[in-house]
Order: C-alpha cells, then structure tokens, then sequence
DNA sequence: GAAACCACCTGTTTG
DNA sequence: CCAAACAGGTGGTTT
C-alpha cells in the first residue's frame, strides 16, 4: 500500500545523477521509457536482465523509481535479484547479469510486488558493538508485531537481501529499554556489508506474501528516493533532521558522478561505494551446526499471525547510548526513500529447527 | 603441567591458621629432615601416607627435592599415583565440621594429602562485575565433570579456603560459550579476599577424598616459585611484564618480611602474600564485610563499568593499582604456586543423581 | 532499587 | 585455515 509519491525527489535524483541526458529511445532519461498509454515506465538492467521497474503516471516518479534502484544497486554489491521469492531459496541464480538487454518480465512483478515497509539511518550503536538494530517502535508494532508468546522470547525473522542471501535475525523487545531490536545475526550483516553509521537499510515484504521479507540498504550518500507517503511520515518521526539537506544530496552527488554512468553496476559499482568484499553466495535456509548441544528449550511454537499489540508507552526513543562509541550523532543523516523488502516468517522455521537443534547458538549464514 | 610451587602452602596454613609455626621437628624446612649420619632427608605425605624422597647430602638439595615432588604433586593431579577414581562425588557434607577449631597435627597430613588440580590467573572479567570464573574447559572436564543431568542446572560445589571456611559456588555449563563457570557465590569470594586480575586463584582436592575440595588464592606477585621450568615459560608467554617487576616483587617482599623469616620461598611466600587485609576470620560467609561498601553510581557504559577497582586499597607498596578492568590484559600475570583446597559437595537437590556419578571420568557433553 | 544471578551472545585468538 | 575456547559482554529476573 504504501504508494509512494515520489514528487518531490526526483528533481534531486536527476541532478544527481548526472546521466547525460536522454538517451534513452524515447526519453531523455536514463531507464525510463515512455509507455504507449502515455505513462512512464522505469527499468533498469541489472546483467543483462532487465528489471521492470512499473510504470508510473509521470516521468519524474519513473525517473525517481529508476534512480532509486539504481542508488539500490549501488548499495548492494550483488547485483540486482531478478526472481522470483516462491521457490526456496537456495540455489541456483541470481547474479550473471546485469549489462543490457531487455525484455523480459519477470522482474517488474518483482519490484511491484514489493512493498516498502521503513527504512533506518543506522546510529553508530545500531553499526557498533552492541550488535543490534533498534527499530522504531512505530515501525516495529506496525510491521513485526509480537504477541504475547512472542514478546517472551522474540522471533526469528528471515530476510533476503539483494544476493538472495537469506540473513536471519532474531526479532524480539527489550523491556528495559522499551524498544525493538534485531540482535543475533545483525552484527553478521553489518560486518558483511560493512554499514557504517549513517548507511540507511530498509525494509520490504512481498505484497501478498508477508512472510517473505526483504532487507536492503545503501550507504550514506546514496540516493535518498522518496517514493513514500508513509515514508515521510517516518521520516519524521525517526528523524526529522536530515532528510533532504542540501549536504547530502551534495555527497551524494559526488559518489555518484565518481561512479560512473551506469553500467552494470554491479560489478563495479558498489565496487566503489557499497563496496563489499564477498557477499556472493546463494545462501542457504535454515541449516546449522549440530554443534554439541544436548537439550534445552522448548521452544514453543507459536501461531502466526500478527495481531496487534498495544502500544506501551510511547518512547519513541531513538538512538541510545552512544556515548562511548561514536560521539557526533551530527554526522549521520538520514535521508528516504527506498526500498527493500522483508518479510516476516514466523517463526516455525524456527522451532523445527529448534527442534533438532536445540542450540540458540549462532546460526548464520555465514 | 604448571607445575606450580607450593611449596609453602602449609606454612600459609600455619600461619593463618594462627598456629604458631610448628617447625618441623628436626630442620627449618618442611618435608626436610636431618639425619643422623649428617645428611638431610626429604619426605612428603601423601594422604597420611609418608613418601620417602631420599637422602641428599645438603639441607638445599633435601629441599628443593621437596619443593619438586610437591610441585609434581600439585602439578599432576591426576597421575599422581594413590587413589581411586571411581568414586563420585556426592553428598555428604561438611560443613559443620569447619568453622573452627584447630587441631594441629593434622596440619601438615593435610597439605600432603591434598592434591592440586589446577590454577587460573583470574583474568579482569573473573573478578569483575560478569560475577562469574570461568574455568578452563580441559580442567573443568577433567575434575568437575557434570553429567547429562548436571549439565542443566548445574551443580553446587563446596570449597574450604585457607580459613576453613567453606564456600559454595554454583558450577554450570554456558551452551552458548561453551563453557564452564562458577556463578552463584563467587562474587562474594573475590570481595572478601579483595581479588584482582592476575591474582592466581588454585584448586586442590583432598587425595582419597575427593569430595573434599579446597580454594587457594595468591596476589599475583605472589611467588612464582620458580622451581619449575614450566613455569617460567607460562610465565614468559603469558605475560612477560609483570613478573618480577620491581613493583610486584616489592610488595612481595614487603610482606614476606612482614611475615617471617623463612628463606624457602616456598613457605612463607604465600604466606605473606596472600596476606590479605582480612582474611582473619573464621567468620562466615555470606555476609560481606562491613564497611566498604559505598553506593556509587552505576555508570555503567557498556557494561564496562570503570570505579570499582580500588578496594585493594591498602596495599603498602602500592602493588599495582591497576586499573584493573580497565585497560589492557596485558597486565595480568600468570604465575604459579598455589594452593587452596576445595571439596566438591553435590548440591543435595541433585544428589540423587550424583549419586551413582562416577567420579573420575569425565564424560562430558559433547 | 541495587546487586547478584542467569542464560544467552560475540569477537579475538589460536592450536 | 578453521573450529574451539574464552574474555568480555547483554537483557531480564531474582534477591
């Protein structure tokens, strides 16, 4: 649902990103075609695939669209999924191409099917040592509501990032702090992808399938790409400082012309900027060491489904302790926009594993 | 294989246990006994059981022999010859027996009897505010084996320190660091003996009785006793620093002066050493001790809390003030020496089980 | 309410 | 090089 209007950032993507103009076969723009019905349509090509990106009722939010993911791409050193969720992860795909091409059709489901949920700049804690992501309590009670059951001992929340990798996280509520955090696994993620403060990461799911989550993120500089109502309506409340500041679109700026014109990103791209050593794997699921364990948990299962949960005091607190570590908070900025997915799995997964595997112990994709 | 120097621990005990210094009939030294043809003879007990170690012809080779197959006493628990395994530990207890009462005699029996098992220089998070030790996977298997039952809840040790007095530490295993520490009752014990890092704290067990476990510590200047080549090369590659500084021998030395005289190192050192502002009571456990405490803030930054640290205060030479937790690691030394005793005691809740628990052999989780 | 306790978690280090 | 071990943490519960 969350439509996004893009109207007011795609005077900035432009800018930025310099693409010569047009051209485009019939639009000035890079990635965006015009569409026989008079809309526009966005795409962009990610190895050889094409990736539809929708289509939209102005060149602006086609050209917003396409310059998103193209700051999505950037962010995401693999290249750009192409897929499609239903079969299990695991195997086979994803990255051979990118480059150019078209046609195909594939993709646009994909993109449209995914449902931007909220995004977070992340604070020096959230990249820190204190190995865990706190997320807006709006966010958190809205997307990844616990129950009661829940609440106790959190959940296990399985995402897909933009290599298909599946990172699972384990979701639950600090009481002392009143808030929402992602702990086991994020400091896996971080370290992968070597987030620093300031990076942003979002959140999608799949339209019609809640369960599969998605999880992206972009560095500092990368295009902040409004496309969301309710984006705005996060942005002020998780930060209203930043956003749209001249400063950042100036970085981002440079890292975008430093980039290059767009090829196939991928490969290079985010070499430079979301440059990330590995990453390349097709992950897989749920395995885990056996490790030694010997009994333990229970683990009881829980139904799924999320119901609501009553909001407790509202703290709509936000970063936390900082102190020792980072010191300006100043230097992280928030910007929007964006785009990624993710989708919520209950936990099943979890208790079979469980089951048999009784240690809460790391399990990662390594 | 540290092979530890003990050399004094009766003396210690002598000492604390206001005894007067019972020297040993014929000569200074224990263990050493002069005989009648002019030549010195060395001998141990081991569990009421007097092990002739031979002639030398002077008092300095009679003792060091005694120093050495003390060490191989302390320093190889387990081959040293005399005694079954098999039983386990397991109920029964002592503590009525403790508080006090001195009987002499059996004194020196009972250092012999005792055998040593192992040691840890406490690292700054043993006696910080983790209130937990964490014992050393190979050691914690070998002599405090727990059972598929045990393993669960852990086990209530019981251990008699230099006093007599007994302390009861909750023993369990960490499945997700896997590994084994003492919990409940050990905070207690570091701040009645005012421990710190790189203080040594040593474990023995009574040889034909190995319910019956025994505590020691030392400062970490405390000797190093250096009779054993081993343990000069723990010391070297553990922590080269300390040692013998100036610093740490110089309170050493302050308090072997304080203590006495003897020239073997082995006896008085700890004696001295383990000297500790308190340490005179019979008193009782749990209670702490008046004074000291303050409140303080909690301040903690992570979970790293600075303050504390100073309750060692009095120490004449200014030891090392460190800053303990503080900073660096590197200023803890391993030294090695000796000597506590400590009884095993099965927590009655859990006797049952123990009950038929072997001992000896170590069958641990995976 | 503070401190201890408890059961987890992780990043280094290292055999 | 990689799993094991462990020093150093955490939130939550109990005392």
């Amino acid at each position: 649902m969350p439509m996004t209007d893009f109207s007011s950032n795609l005077q900035e993507g432009l800018w930025w990103n310099n693409t010569p103009p047009p051209k485009s076969p019939s639009s000035e723009y890079k990635g965006v075609i015009p569409q026989p019905n008079g809309r526009w349509g966005a795409q962009i090509y990610d190895n050889q695939h094409r990736v539809w990106l929708g289509t939209f009722d102005t060149q602006e939010a086609a050209v917003h669209t396409y310059d998103q993911a193209l700051a999505m791409f950037r962010g995401t050193p693999e290249n750009y999924p192409i897929e499609d969720h239903s079969h299990s992860y695991s195997h086979s795909t994803p990255q051979e191409s990118i480059t150019d091409d078209m046609d195909e059709d594939v993709e646009e489901v994909e993109e449209a099917e995914k449902e931007y949920m909220f995004e977070k700049s992340l604070t020096p804690s959230d990249v820190g040592k204190l190995n865990r992501l706190v997320i807006p309590k709006q966010h958190a009670e809205k997307y990844f509501p616990l129950q009661a059951d829940t609440v106790e001992k959190g959940l296990l929340l399985s995402f897909e990032d933009e290599s298909r990798k599946i990172w699972r996280f384990r979701y639950s509520y600090w009481n002392s702090s009143q808030s929402y955090v992602l702990t086991k696994g994020w400091s896996r993620f971080v370290k992968e992808k070597k987030l620093d403060a300031g990076d942003v990461v979002s959140f999608q799911r799949r339209r019609f399938d809640r369960e599969t989550l998605y999880i992206r993120w972009r560095r500092r500089n990368a295009a902040p790409t409004a496309h969301d109502s309710r984006m705005s309506q996060s942005m002020t409340a998780a930060a209203t400082n930043v956003s749209s500041s001249s400063s950042s679109s100036a970085w981002t700026r440079v890292y975008y012309s430093a980039q290059h014109p767009y090829p196939s990103h991928q490969h290079n791209l985010h070499g430079p900027l979301s440059y990330q050593p590995d990453c390349l794997h097709a992950a897989e699921p749920v395995e885990q060491n056996p490790v030694t364990m010997k009994k333990k948990k229970p683990v009881r299962v829980f139904g799924v489904d999320l119901a609501d949960c009553q909001r407790r005091k509202s703290q709509p607190s936000g970063p936390d302790n900082s102190s020792s570590l980072g010191q300006d908070r100043a230097n992280y900025m928030y910007s929007h926009g964006h785009d990624l997915n993710l989708s919520i799995q209950q936990d099943f997964s979890f208790s079979q594993q469980m089951r048999n595997y009784p240690g809460g112990s790391g399990d990662m994709p390594t």
